[in-house]
DNA sequence: AATGAATGAGAATTCATTCAT
DNA sequence: AATGAATGAATTCTCATTCAT
């Protein structure tokens, strides 16, 4: 008797990821305007088992958005005992912003969705949130290592990281004007002396 | 006999100017999903009239955005001759990073309105291009004048003054914030030795 | 002080010649779903002058269709006293036929906006009446004369007639098509014995 | 296990023809103006349920356009083996004929919606199509009998059956009228010394 | 647990008709 | 008398969510 119920959570959890995946796909294209029948469709599922899985759509963007911050937070976290924190900073400052397009469309939607409502995102928020330390984390490594200027707290990186993953994502830029702009925001953050290597981006 | 016609357009025209002030609160608030029913409610006029001024939303939106570039425009056009133009660049910069909320959620709501069709929103398409160029000027006398690195064009330029007014849109950033990050930015981009003064900003 | 108002009046003539010329163009040519402000646009006149000689969109379309049907009962009249009685109402009958494409229209028109309310389209249906009785008398005539068969009535010639217009208006037959249809039909009224000359359509 | 799947179907299926039917009943008597939601009222589902089967309006008049088509044209197969080809002919005639009123609104409506916009009605047309060439072949087989004049062609009796159609529809005539209109044309149909069953209409 | 059909609350847009000048 | 701006009711269609099987 076990072993049928057991075969149905495993269906039940590959039908779970089937939409997560389906549905970062779709609405990382198409952003809210994007419905969730176009979810179920791509899933291959029906859309009562999209709203059995996830009751609201608001839940849905949620789960998929803390999925992706979740694996930027693995990133991070793979980053932060190199040896080199000026480069595992600014790597992980690109990976964010490269990683932009997409993920700006889900939160976008998620924020649409919610009408701003606070805490209507929580899963999202939380894994941001801790993607955000472990950022905090490389900065801080990076300002002991004196490569990037002491004076930087974590709130005016973010604001920078935030924007420049903005900028990529709505902007379609040519990779080049992206390096070149993120090239721009690493000298500026660099401490006096500090020489960059080149190819950092 | 010029007075009743007069009138009536002074009429019409009020009416117009009010809801484009009203489209512009509402839609930069609420984004896309805000209802041109809104926007008629709080210009306090029928829907009709507002379909009657603007006979799409698209237009609407289109409109509202374009005056909005057309303002800033006009800052730039004011600043263009200043006698300093390291800090007319950074002002106009700092200017339009203050202004980016609303406009923001404007641009993203004719976005999603006109799916992205081209030319579906020429006027603002027209206004914004022209302010680019402004800015444009601003960043080659600042060059010019030793302020700026020679190195930079005006595509990575943007791409840093469309994350940092996206950046300050999306984060709600205490100006304090901000200041400090638009700091890393104007530092990476100042030429070397020069000293930008510090309440640039 | 008589005068000007006599101009005025003649103005007011004109414009409501000129509105229901155009009420017969545009709504001829798109029926029920052409709207009052293409008139307006095509009359050269503002909305609220059609409005001011028309009250109703209903009213309008009576009008025109009573003016059309007015059209017809004269060509009725001046053939009524022809020495070939025959001739008189094949050419009678053709002539209606020919002109349905645009009356009809306008009838539907018509038709659509009152939702078949009885009187609500007098003046048309006093004057297609009055039609009827002229084609009436065609008919006695030319059973008078031995040119029809003496069992016909009023009543089936008109569904015949109607149904000739209707055939013409809606399938837009080659006119050869048509003449070949009507042929059968001229051949079913005629009395037995009697030679309709073959260029009667 | 079938079952349940059958279950919904034949749910869906049983709404589906409610829906027909009641699109029927009220674009049949309302022509073009009548609202979907009349439609869904009278079917007694939710106005999202029509749009569900039908994801446009002129997609549901398409269907049930098509579908009164059919059942004439099984009527034209039905009686295209007579050992009479003549009375078939003119049975056929009269069916379609009688079945006028209602189809010639649904008719209207069509076209009112789609703009005459080609293949917007592709399955009306193709059912209308075939019912023509169906009625093409009791015409030649009458022909053939020598009952109906050889010099006929199935473009001018389809121009005469179309036209006997609106009469009827438009004039809701009193069936002895229709009876002798269709009788005047049938004389004129039959070939010389052929003698029409009188009850024939 | 999964399915797909059903639902009603909007949203943009149009139009006949009325008002103010 | 003429104008054109304003109005609100109506219409088609979409979507998140719920029900029945």
């Amino acid at each position: 008797m076990s072993t049928p119920a057991r075969a149905q959570r495993a269906d039940a959890r590959s039908n779970r990821a089937r939409i997560l995946d389906a549905a970062e796909e779709v609405f990382g294209r198409g952003g809210a305007s994007a419905s969730t029948e176009d979810v179920a469709r791509l899933a291959g599922v029906g859309i009562a088992t999209v709203f059995r899985h996830f009751p609201t759509k608001a839940g849905l963007l949620d789960t998929v958005l803390a999925r992706r911050f979740e694996r930027m937070l693995e990133r991070a976290e793979a980053v932060a005992g190199s040896e080199d924190p000026a480069s595992a900073l600014f790597e992980m400052f690109t990976a964010i912003v490269t990683d932009a397009p997409g993920k700006i469309a889900l939160a976008e939607a998620l924020d649409e969705v919610t009408g701003g409502a606070d805490g209507a995102a929580s899963q999202a928020e939380r894994a941001s949130a801790q993607l955000r330390q472990a950022v905090g984390v490389l900065l801080r490594r990076a300002q002991e290592a004196g490569a990037v200027r002491a004076d930087i707290e974590l709130p005016e990186l973010y604001a920078l990281l935030i924007g420049m993953s903005r900028s990529t994502a709505v902007a379609r830029l040519e990779s080049g004007i992206q390096a070149k702009a993120l090239g721009v925001v690493f000298d500026g953050l660099a401490a006096p002396g500090y020489r960059r290597r080149s190819n950092t981006m």
